[in-house]
DNA sequence: TGTTTTTGCTGATACGGTTCAGCATATTGG
DNA sequence: CCAATATGCTGAACCGTATCAGCAAAAACA
């Protein structure tokens, strides 16, 4: 049992295919079709549960109404964040408003600069791309002019649209808040390796070092805990360790402050934690934990709409869009020193009550 | 500036469009296409950077590859859930896994059937859906024998595959939990106006409390705290408030624990409370919320295998899969009585230290 | 040498739509 | 009454690929 053609409309309304086209793209008035012919039309379509097939329309249409995104390091949702989550969203929430279907791209591929480009192939008008600021398969889209804007990264290619975060003035924020708290031992958790995003932040936080005098300690930088744990927990257990941490992400952030409350630690008496992102869970963690606020959703909107923009061709003011971080201080930061913290403290949650 | 199509790489190479099509689809062999020639076409496409269209191909082999998910109420991640993330990581899992792309479909539709059946254009192969067993926009797809399987939900009609999970068993699981601390004013935060899941939960809900030989007070039942949680308050300020609550989801679970802690009620002193999913957020909040485990990755990951399955014609042993619940007992129950808990909890958590 | 089989390649058609240009017929204007 | 315009509809071409059936030349066989 084939499926129902706009021929099958056409030869049961005994009209030419054409006019069932017309009829339903609602260019009755334009194609000068008699409302009594476009009412015939309708009704057999009905009748015939007719469906037209996207396919043949976007072959000859040149366009799909679709749009990709495509992340570094391999498939979505790949590891449980609430920063894709919220990415999602808010790409989501912009196709919605815009008219977009939206793919993702999980069909593994031999070549890895072919997966990133295998979207060009029609199925989508363009693609939201989170991809190292280096990454080969951005620079090969890019190559082929091919509708795109980057999010939670950026070009140095003046024609690449992107919106981004400054990461830097992020680790600047979060180091120098526990610089003010007092802490002269600050440690850090980068985040995936490559990563400009992670290198910003990283230079962010050498640089509020610095500033403040302090060197930096290359054994208090420790690699992403999502992976492997063990540089970490040598980190926080050995004799002279960091009082403070800065850490690439929530997610991370609260993997940190679990495993340092399972080795004997209390936070933040004893170990004060920035964590990255400013998600919801922030507020929900035991203490609540103080993180660089940056607007994942908003972002995510605003390249998408930027896109959608310039896929539709409509007139865009800028292309390349940064948004400044905020810091959310909340209860995983405290100033350097020993126990009077946990004493104010514990009298604070008693007064609560 | 047209794209290179299959035509300009067979002029280029010098021979017929159908040569470069069986090399290119790696059937040199069995087409009887000679070494020498595979390697030239092969050379030419690399040289003109061709990259067959997709729609094209989807087109004539009537299949795409591509598998879709449609959630209920409208658009993807339109709240921050854990649930809709930890399914979705599911799918993604399995699609990678069977090299499927995914489609969402987040362009809006005038009618609410067609938007779920937009997909039945050749774009995808399959759908997976979570919908109300009601929902007529499943219907729809069952109808048009659309390849098809059910997540979280399931059909009377005994042809339609579903995953879903026993929810009778969680509500009366989570209300046994309640009754065997004690409580005898348990309430209810029930879901979605109108889904079957939520059903389900609130017959076990009530079915536990009838076996107690408790009467369901129909006024300890309030519908979701994630829209307006004016009754949510209403419920737990009253003078005879319940002493425990279960809860739809752990998303709601969580905003009924601050709701309650914002209004000076103590956790699970004052009100014990069980949320649904065990998502790992629980591990996490203050208290860590006891929560009825539902496996959601490997659930979304058997459906999605069992479509693929479907669209392949593999051969499959079932075709209806029910995942049995379970309970995760933590620190957001306590048996009823007053500051007796109190105490022993302040004391148990020094113990630890 | 003549017939059959194999090798290597291609023309034509189909997939299911959209759109341009054009063709009758009906209507209007002078 | 004739020319000009408006109305209503359609034939043909096209989008870019896959695949069936077939064709010429070379090789194998008798």
């Amino acid at each position: 049992m084939r499926r129902t053609t706009i021929a099958d409309v056409a030869k049961h309304a005994g009209v030419g295919k054409v006019t069932v086209s017309y009829v339903l793209n609602g260019q009755s008035r334009t194609a000068r079709i008699s409302e009594e012919t476009e009412k015939k039309v309708l009704r057999c379509a009905e009748e015939l549960g007719y469906r037209p097939n996207a396919l043949a329309r976007m072959l000859v249409t040149q366009r799909s109404d679709a749009l990709a995104v495509v992340f570094q390091y391999g498939a979505f949702f790949s590891a449980l964040s609430s920063f894709t989550s919220e990415a999602m969203r808010g790409v989501c929430a912009a196709c919605v408003e815009s008219g977009f279907d939206l793919m993702l791209h999980t069909k593994a591929a031999d070549d890895p600069i072919h997966e990133a480009c295998a979207l060009m192939d029609g199925r989508v008008d363009g693609v939201l791309m989170l991809r190292d600021r280096d990454d080969p398969a951005m620079a090969e889209v890019v190559a082929h002019k091919f509708p795109c804007v980057l999010f939670f990264t950026r070009s140095d290619d003046p024609h690449v649209p992107f919106v981004d975060s400054d990461n830097y003035a992020g680790g600047r924020m979060a180091t120098s808040h526990l610089l003010e708290l007092g802490h002269q031992k600050i440690g850090m958790v980068i985040g995936p390796a490559g990563s400009v995003a992670a290198g910003d932040r990283f230079n962010g936080y050498r640089n509020a070092l610095e500033s403040a005098g302090i060197e930096l300690r290359p054994d208090y930088v420790v690699s992403g805990v999502g992976i492997d744990p063990t540089d970490f927990i040598k980190l926080i257990t050995r004799e002279d360790r960091p009082t403070a941490l800065f850490v690439w992400s929530d997610d991370d952030a609260f993997i940190c402050m679990q495993t340092a409350i399972e080795l004997g630690l209390s936070i933040p008496e004893d170990l004060s934690i920035v964590g990255y992102d400013s998600s919801e869970a922030c507020e929900r963690s035991k203490p609540a934990l103080t993180s660089v606020r940056q607007p994942v959703f908003d972002m995510a909107h605003a390249a998408t709409r930027l896109l959608v923009s310039l896929v539709r061709g409509t007139p865009v003011e800028r292309t390349r869009i940064v948004f400044p971080p905020d810091l959310d201080v909340r209860g995983s930061t405290a100033p350097f020193g020993d126990s009077f913290n946990s004493h104010r403290r514990g009298h604070l949650s008693h007064a609560s009550h």
